[in-house]
DNA sequence: AATGAATGAGCCTTCATTCAT
DNA sequence: CATGAATGAAGGCTCATTCAT
């Protein structure tokens, strides 16, 4: 009564389908973001996206799967977005202040998307062992494969423990916009990237590297070359 | 009926209520801890308490403020605590070491407490300006006047801004914890504290430090003294 | 599964919606009728109405705005009903006795309906400020147009204020009812509309009047003619 | 350990102890006229006559006890002192206007009284059968007395049925007040008393009367002597 | 596929009442 | 007597989920 098919819908069934699934996804990633898990309604985000509420049980399971739906969709697009923005770049420090870069901007591009994953997902018992839980936590494989780099090319110390390398990194990271997050995002996020990255430069470096590479590093010269 | 008062409980009667209150508020630790504020209910906390529900509305004004009483009381016996451990340290490293090491101990013998904190507390938008969350962060102050105080006595680099500073300790330490809450807790979290502390100084540290102090902070012999 | 839908009941879906409304606010007028608000309990006002309890909230508000809604939605079809049943009688009189019969008609018929209005919202200092009192109240505005077309048609006393006289009669209307609905209301309310009536007409009428046109009114011939 | 009682105390003790009942009872009227019986509290009651909740119970039952114990121990001292007022008072109609006006001044001087006695146990069902009901409703048995003598001084209409002119008396007198008592009460209940008297002998007068008792009623002159 | 009306399960909170002191 | 700390019982309300259309 409501719409007649025809064959060209019929055929664009599939993609259509998906687009609505997407726009669900889109105002879940709104709503929660805003609102939080709890705080959210199904009502709140089926009417953000203008559909019925049983129209999103048609997508998704129920309510935590529609959150958890969120960093394990997100992330499918995110990691080849910043992986074709690693491309060309040489040196594992190179690579970590690009990274960080990437994240904090896109983060302040996206800060519903940042509160699912860093104030929801991250922080709940019960996520851990999900695929969400995970596709959040493989993100930052990237920056375990940098460290890693670093230590095979020579600019990272070699004693120093890759998983605890990447727990400072991330943690910083994430410290960082979690601050934001909660106050009043007025600030920009961005302005963090390079001071933080040289901190983890030094703290990563060997120490032969002093006055040489870090130099072409800091943008903003404040590298003590040793005379 | 329940028990029989004798002289030495008459003499505590001033203590005694403060004792009750103290008795929710470790109940309240643990359940809230263990489910999380929104999956734990007053009935299981007062008879976790061994008390009725109705008692806990006479010591607290809602759940939510049984919830944000704990780091307030707690954090009043935590500062002195920890001001206490750190009396005849002598820099700022040594200092830095102790704290992290302390931190650490302390949330694995209270996982409760450090849940609620960075579970609940802290990454809760609904909590940023309320007198729990302050407290919660006015700890991570003493990490601010370490850093200062190793600026003042040359071991800290003074083009650090303190406050990325210590975003990067509290970031870490955080993320280790955090990863432990949600993990099954089974390995130790003491174990992370030198490893760290030394990556921590290696960030921060003046470059004439190289191969003098440093060597003596380690209590690994990491360190790689010039020769 | 529960019931088969005809063509009869799809045509009626528009009215359906709101007969389910009118199923509830039946329910709640015979629930609060005889419980009072306070005692009645939306489980068994949903139970009486055969329905969960949380669709009551799909219509109204909360507790307090069912009740509220009671008078609100009779009075619409109250008011046109009396003036329905007024027409065609000639003298204020003559009105007020049919007026009197009718609401002690009614309320004899509708005790729910009359325990809610008189026992619950006309004795609560909360609800003078709500729709709902003036709806009832409002409804008495019939006794104030009947006493001032008497006054101008000259058969009841001109220095007689409209408003104490209304009082007179609502007064007196009211008492007698809230006596039957606290009592066992074995006995017939529509006994009192002939001798009540005859007393106040004494009380309102203009002194010529005396045994011409109260004659012609008192069914039971219980007037005195002067000779 | 408060206060060391003495002889003298002790002597007393019968009489303190009502006096502290009647503190309960001055309280209970001022806190149950002002919030109604549902939302008064025991707590709000006890702190208000400067006791410990519990003491109440030493005196009434429970908070129902105590609200109807308001009219038993009122009306105890209402009666005699009405009584006392009509003495030397001739004539039904005399005794009438005196009743009225003295029952519309008490009320405003002691409305929580007012609103107890019609706000709330004049209008549940539940109260019906207590000695409350009956203490507020017997004290309207000199209206009935009033009127019967009317009847046998020939002043008032033989055949009107006596308990109807009560209903006549005692729903305009109370209509009236709990209209006051709803409102702002910032007008005067008295300048009722005549207006309203004057309708109800009107109402009640034998016809004879016409032009010669009516007379030394009215006090504006209202009457129509016959010649 | 899409919907929205219907719902039941669940929990916080209040407060009259009691009892040990 | 007087008390106040302790409490159990009870109910309104929300919202994720379902199902008939």
């Amino acid at each position: 009564m409501k719409k007649k098919p025809n064959l060209i819908q019929n055929l664009n069934n599939i993609t259509r389908e998906s687009e609505k699934k997407k726009r669900i996804l889109s105002s879940a990633i709104k709503v929660f973001g805003e609102k939080g898990f709890q705080n959210a309604t199904i009502a709140g985000i089926a009417k953000d996206a203008g559909i019925g509420d049983a129209t999103i049980y048609e997508y998704f399971k129920n309510k935590e799967d529609l959150l958890l739906a969120v960093p394990v969709e997100i992330t499918k697009e995110l990691i080849p977005n910043i992986n074709d923005h690693m491309m060309g770049i040489k040196g594992a420090f190179n690579k970590l202040r690009k990274f960080i870069w990437w994240w904090l901007n896109f983060v302040e591009k996206n800060p519903g998307y940042g509160s699912i994953v860093l104030l929801e997902i991250k922080t709940n018992r019960t996520y851990v062992s999900t695929e969400a839980y995970q596709a959040a936590r493989n993100f930052y494989q990237i920056v375990l494969d940098i460290i890693k780099e670093g230590q095979e090319e020579g600019t990272i110390k070699k004693e120093i423990d890759v998983y605890l390398a990447r727990s400072l990194c991330v943690g910083a990271i994430e410290h960082i916009i979690i601050r934001w997050l909660l106050k009043d995002r007025r600030y920009s996020l961005i302005q963090y990237a390079d001071p933080l990255t040289d901190l983890l430069i030094d703290s990563f470096k060997t120490l032969e590297l002093e006055g040489s590479e870090r130099m072409s590093l800091t943008s903003k010269g404040k590298c003590n070359p040793k005379e």
